[in-house]
DNA sequence: GAGAAAAGTTGAACCAATTCTAAAATTGAG
DNA sequence: CTCAATTTTAGAATTGGTTCAACTTTTCTC
């Protein structure tokens, strides 16, 4: 293993996602044309097609990343969670939130969120999704935290709550980048609002 | 006005509406080629640019068109809602859904939520963030109904609830047409189950 | 280390949406 | 009725993502 071929495979994958991510941001997802991401990569364009299925699996890739950094970041909260309901929901889509805009522009999360619904049995669309399922899965361990040490009631239907507390952080965050102006506290300060009457109805 | 011009047009907008349709569910969205549709509608390619901005802003108009006919059957019952919160809930969402495969299909859904968050300020996806603001005043509209009968407490936040509800709605169905297997009743289950929560903690 | 097999690379050709242009049809004014 | 303005039409040209058949490079075998 780890032969020559090996070692320039690594090296293509990494020059095509570092081409992608910066011309993506520069010129916007359709601004970035197959043909400059192969030229910056300095690879040809079959070539970029025998590593990503299609334009959209090389974002996929770009976004997998910031959101599987988004979830390392989240496990310390779900491990160690502040000591009120509202303040660990909070804490946790705090994270969520202000890590979402490292890597990616909001740009290239509409055109992500658009090509995991259009396509949602490609591999990034699959890969998107089991995302989602990840979030929602830490959420739902945050609540059932908060249950074990006694801060959210145990006879609440702990997952049902979960999934929804994400579905509406989600499509607050859909809104959210769809509006180039709209700001972050902005979007936090809704998302505490709308959460409000839920850790009101499951705390203790 | 209303000369041979006039009629011609409407009868134009029409024909490109009907063989649209018509296409998209045969052949999917993407399999519906432009030239197809012009043939079908009996009007040129460059016509149909003359009525649409694009392919997208076809499908709008079919969207609008299926989204209006569901919030007028929703005024139905936000003017006269079932005596108890989780069954109003129930029945406005049950119409929502049960009317949203009337003319658009799953795949159809697909693409018009897709080209909604790709461009966001295209002639559709100004229109199509509208009608999610009709939803969601709809259900805010029923809540606040509930309150003055008096099966809703008076001091919940009513907006915060509503967007709540339609936010969870919204992703649930965003997630169910991403599948082509998944059932009505399944969803509409699976809602009912997360409302619970919320149904319990308004109602009085 | 030579030759064959396997794996990967390349870029020209393809396809469908969109734009553009010039000709044809429709309308309203005089 | 006739002409100028406006709209519609047809279809050729453009564009950019994707495919594919021929070529290279790497690896394996002896």
């Amino acid at each position: 293993m780890s032969g020559l071929r090996e070692r320039q495979k690594a090296d293509r994958h990494r020059r095509i996602i570092d081409a992608a991510t910066e011309l993506f941001r520069e010129a916007g997802y359709e601004g970035a044309k197959m043909e400059a991401i192969a030229a910056q990569a300095e690879v040809s364009i079959g070539t970029i097609y025998n590593y990503y299925q299609n334009k959209g699996d090389i974002l996929g890739a770009i976004v997998s990343m910031e959101v599987n950094e988004v979830l390392n970041a989240g496990r310390g909260v779900v491990g160690s969670p502040p000591a009120n309901v509202g303040d660990a929901l909070d804490t946790l889509i705090g994270i969520y939130i202000e890590h979402s805009l490292n890597y990616l522009s909001k740009e290239m999360w509409r055109q992500a969120m658009a090509i995991s619904t259009q396509l949602p049995d490609s591999p990034f669309g699959q890969a998107y999704t089991a995302l989602d399922r990840a979030l929602t899965e830490q959420i739902r361990a945050l609540i059932q935290r908060l249950q074990e040490i006694g801060l959210v009631r145990a006879d609440i239907d702990g997952p049902a709550v979960g999934e929804l507390i994400f579905n509406n952080m989600n499509m607050m965050f859909i809104e959210f980048v769809k509006r180039d102006e709209a700001k972050i506290p902005e979007l936090r300060a809704a998302i505490r609002r709308q959460n409000r009457i839920l850790v009101w109805a499951i705390g203790l």
